[in-house]
DNA sequence: TATTGTTATACTCTATAACTATA
DNA sequence: TATAGTTATAGAGTATAACAATA
């Protein structure tokens, strides 16, 4: 009767509900359907858009695959959008004098403008979404999110 | 020198690879990347099939609407997706005695037999991904997701 | 009038791979 | 051989809305 009940498939009753993976996707839904309608309204732009800007504009000077590298983003998705912001001068593009396959991004006027302007309105989003949890709850949540991350990549490399 | 910082505009300068929804994001792309390289390798079928099959596996009878509202797919995906299963013997589906524009859905012997056998390697596999977090760790994290999403919500209804 | 469920459309994202040009 | 970057294709999910049948 004392037996200390293990965490294992002989007692796991959790229902579907209650599984880490259902929380996440249905919070990130809720996250990416904020976030595209926040950016469509303040700047007339897609979520994957804003991210390239983000990237370019955070880093300075850097090329699409050290962004590509950095950010996750899926390469063909990273250059298609690329191109368009490039044509529509919201990002610049000159080839790296060292290396020709590569370009060096920044962004252009137009663009650090964007940048400056949303900027500033995507950190206060982040400050609302924390604005109910403690310093803990927060350093706690950053720290399980790693840890499970870190779970999620070494299942990958094994099959 | 002791005034104690505010956390606002004046002094954010978290750079964006620390936002949440950037975390949030980047974790969601991995387990969702996961889930359906399980899923196609254990039964050949997609993670919004296998989301259907566990809803209509678990609540035993229920309509398409009842479903679709407690798991927050969207309708016309989950149409689209049941009416494959029905077609493939996965899920049934009987006409409502009570109203006959409804329809009540349950698992066939071979959707059941399905969702026996993969159930359990999603419990595993849920379990996996807890494994380096403290039992305090995993209450704290499902309560930051559930005051995220709160303040989703209401943000979402003000616009 | 509202609800159940289907269908259509268009867009976004993901996954994979072929392909070029250069290193 | 490997890397930078583009392009193509197909599959999967999202968003909106029109629609028929029933309540």
């Amino acid at each position: 009767m004392s037996r200390k009940l293990r965490n294992n498939s002989e007692t796991d009753n959790t229902p579907l509900q209650q599984f880490l993976t259902y929380r996440f996707s249905r919070l990130q839904a809720k996250l990416n359907a904020q976030a595209a309608r926040m950016l469509k309204e303040l700047a007339g732009i897609t979520v994957t858009q804003w991210r390239i800007i983000a990237l370019v504009g955070s880093t300075g000077q850097a090329t699409s695959a050290e962004l590509v590298r950095i950010s996750t983003i899926d390469k063909g998705l990273f250059s298609r959008n690329l191109k368009g912001l490039i044509r529509d001068g919201f990002v610049n593009a000159e080839m790296d004098k060292g290396d020709q396959r590569a370009q060096i991004l920044s962004l252009s006027p137009r663009g650090q403008a964007l940048y400056d302007r949303v900027l500033p309105q995507m950190r206060k989003r982040q400050r609302d979404l924390k604005s109910g949890l403690t310093d803990n709850e927060v350093t706690v949540l950053l720290r399980a999110l790693d840890k499970i991350e870190a779970v999620v990549e070494s299942s990958g490399r094994e099959s």
